[in-house]
DNA sequence: CGTTGTTTGTTGCGCTTGCAACTTTATGTA
DNA sequence: TACATAAAGTTGCAAGCGCAACAAACAACG
């Protein structure tokens, strides 16, 4: 009879480690009173100088709009992002970070960058490279395309 | 400024990754009735002729326990899954398989291989031998340890 | 025996999630 | 103009989740 090992199964390993990875992060949001799809919104309107529409961090993020239009609702609440009224298409909202927004994606991107680094200790230099390349790999296959612009 | 790229990071790849890895086994659970803590459990017990406990299916699939215990409980009522009382120890309710539950596993082992095969498919022989051996390292590095007995 | 602490498994509860329906605005067609 | 269609965001709702509390069964010790 054939017979699976769960602990062997890819799909398996890779959301234990997803998971494991998320928790590690999560703590760090935490402290700035974020969660993982707010720190998502943070990251992508911290990347650009110019605001964007809540569609465009959908797009950027891979995120359901539902759980964006939250995730926004909240960083509003908490200050870090503005919404911007009156562009040419009145449907589309478009978001920037406040000044309170840039100081925290400014004070958090290290500390992310550290935690990866952690994660990925155990790795030489050359299979860093193999990682990203995997990664890379994998995303075509499954149509996740990289967009240059997020 | 330093600025993150989200699409670079590797925590968000990767979570990314097991998302629409899960989401494409999810579809050949479902033809079963099934979701994934329930793969989860048939596969542990699938794996072997001997009945095991809820407590051994925690510690195999790293699942929280509470889920566990739903997941054992729809797949009763599925006809897939039994409890045997009377053992040693009367807390623990050892469980196995039915024939319809075996039936189901062997029916859904082929299956997710060829699911995982596809997802893969963009690997070459040696890529695949570095991605396993990747996620060994991370596992390591996250002290999550391959459980030989799993 | 009794008492205290530990382990197994279940369940109540609050929170998060994604889906679908909805509002509002824009676009296309006549 | 009128009308249908599409897109951007929001929100109601039901399902899923983990945490913590819990009952039941064991273990250790006096």
């Amino acid at each position: 009879m054939d017979r699976l090992n769960l602990l062997s199964f890819s799909p398996f390993r890779l959301n234990r480690l997803a998971t494991e990875f998320s928790q590690a992060l999560a703590a760090d949001y935490a402290r700035f009173g974020i969660d993982i799809p707010e720190w998502r919104v943070l990251a992508t309107l911290g990347q650009h100088d110019d605001p964007r529409s809540a569609a465009y961090v959908v797009r950027c993020t891979r995120t359901h709009k539902s759980r964006i239009s939250r995730a926004v609702s909240h960083l509003i609440e908490l200050g870090l992002v503005e919404r911007l009224e009156g562009g040419d298409d009145r449907r589309e909202i478009m978001l920037r970070l406040t000044a309170t927004g840039r100081a925290t994606y400014a004070e958090l991107v290290p500390i992310l960058r550290a935690r990866e680094d952690a994660l990925l200790s155990g790795f030489s230099e050359a299979q860093k490279r193999d990682f990203e390349r995997l990664l890379g790999v994998l995303e075509e296959s499954l149509g996740l395309v990289r967009d240059r612009e997020g």
